[in-house]
DNA sequence: AGTATGTTCTATGGCATAGAACAAATAGGG
DNA sequence: CCCTATTTGTTCTATGCCATAGAACATACT
């Protein structure tokens, strides 16, 4: 394979923390990631992942101060790298292309 | 998991049949993907995935006749079938809400 | 203690991917 | 006219990695 391009969940964890800026830690991810997509997603299915990314070199993360708040730990706070960017807007140009056809000739019905 | 959406090579595929429409074969669903994506796509991770789409019942295939032409063999056609059309409409949406903010917020630009 | 918030750990099955093997049609030189 | 090479196409199957679930663990407040 010239060289592999993030999987679904990937894509969406990334597009997480992008959206989450300075609050980007796993079970925020989690939330905002549900809402988003409607479908229920274990915490694994989050941190695994997540894991992973940032051994690809597409996150970083850093421990943050606890808060004085009910349960309130230390969070793990993600953020993108740059070259976890550049993949964003690399998967950003791909899906432009795969889907622009699909998006004219096929409006909103669905039979 | 509440239903889980296609990965990414399985929403390529299913794109590219839609788009060939008659014409949607594994060696030309293969090419085709591999224009568009700019990347290599063994034999494998096309045929494979396809067999796949069809017993969850997101596409349907036939057998066409021979054409008279240097190794114009039998070709295994697929089409797409209600439900894989569905299963299109729901990604595009999903799709579409996921990227909106990223498309508006981060232009062209690439550091 | 009890409850809330957060992360780590680890097991399992399924999918992605590669590529060899197989199949069948035509071309074309002897 | 064969018979072999070439082209186009599909099937088969092995391997490793990823997706996903959920229990266990950690820690802060009440």
């Amino acid at each position: 394979m010239t060289e592999k391009y993030l999987s679904r969940p990937e894509e969406i964890l990334l597009l997480a923390v992008w959206k989450l800026r300075e609050n980007a830690y796993g079970l925020a991810i989690r939330n905002f990631i549900q809402e988003m997509t409607g479908k229920y997603w274990s915490v694994g299915a989050v941190y695994v992942p997540l894991e992973r990314l940032e051994n690809r070199g597409f996150l970083k993360s850093h421990t943050s101060d606890p808060k004085p708040e009910r349960g309130g730990r230390r969070k793990r706070l993600f953020q993108l790298t740059r070259a976890g960017l550049r993949e964003l807007d690399e998967l950003n140009r791909i899906n432009a292309v795969l889907w622009q056809d699909y998006r004219r000739l096929r409006p909103e019905e669905n039979t």
